[in-house]
DNA sequence: TTGCTCCTCACGTCACGTGAGGTGGC
DNA sequence: TTGCTCCTCACGTCACGTGAGGTGGC
């Protein structure tokens, strides 16, 4: 089965989102934002699905969540996401306020 | 020459401001926040310059400035510290541009 | 062949977190 | 005396930065 429609070389990608190519190394490493594929020489690829997740993870590191925290709201498929995230702002401010 | 006015121990300001006493013993070690006095039991004592200078770290630190920076910033005197932040700013616009 | 981009270690850094073990003031 | 807050090490952690040394495709 080969890729489908455009796919993205680790700096382009990281271009794109003005991320370092060593950021995307550590989201691969720590399995946050695997590529999808490897060439033959070891070069990682990563397709439209890849894109579309990694601006959910700036985005979501945006709001200050733990890139292990991201991994678990984009991990779970059928808990609202918006829950996590209005958890994580509610221990902020409980933070704040204690 | 004895410490005028109201002054706070390390936990009240931690308290007051929502940083951890942790942070606060960090700002003293790297000299960012250094404590105005000690007690003769080593209790670290900051006036109100202190808690002023607090507020204006935490401001400059929530612009992403480095805390090195910060103390740059609250150093120069005669520099104008919108000039710093203005390039702090354009350094970021900078590195998402290219 | 020259450049540019890519790769994998692997140590360094920044801003603290987190006990460990002990002292001090109401 | 009991609690709570304070202290100083000192190692750990999180999210990468930064070379070091090498390979690969246009």
């Amino acid at each position: 089965m080969e890729t489908q429609g455009y796919t993205w070389k680790i700096g382009e990608l990281a271009e794109a989102t003005g991320l370092t190519v060593r950021t995307l190394h550590h989201y691969d490493d720590i399995g946050l934002l695997p590529a999808v594929e490897r060439t033959d020489s070891g070069h990682r690829i990563y397709g439209r699905a890849e894109v579309h997740r990694l601006y959910r993870i700036v985005a979501l590191r945006q709001l200050g969540l733990s890139l292990e925290d991201i991994k678990g709201v984009l991990a779970g498929a059928s808990d609202d996401p918006r829950e996590v995230v209005r958890k994580h702002l509610a221990d902020l401010t409980r933070q704040i306020e204690l």
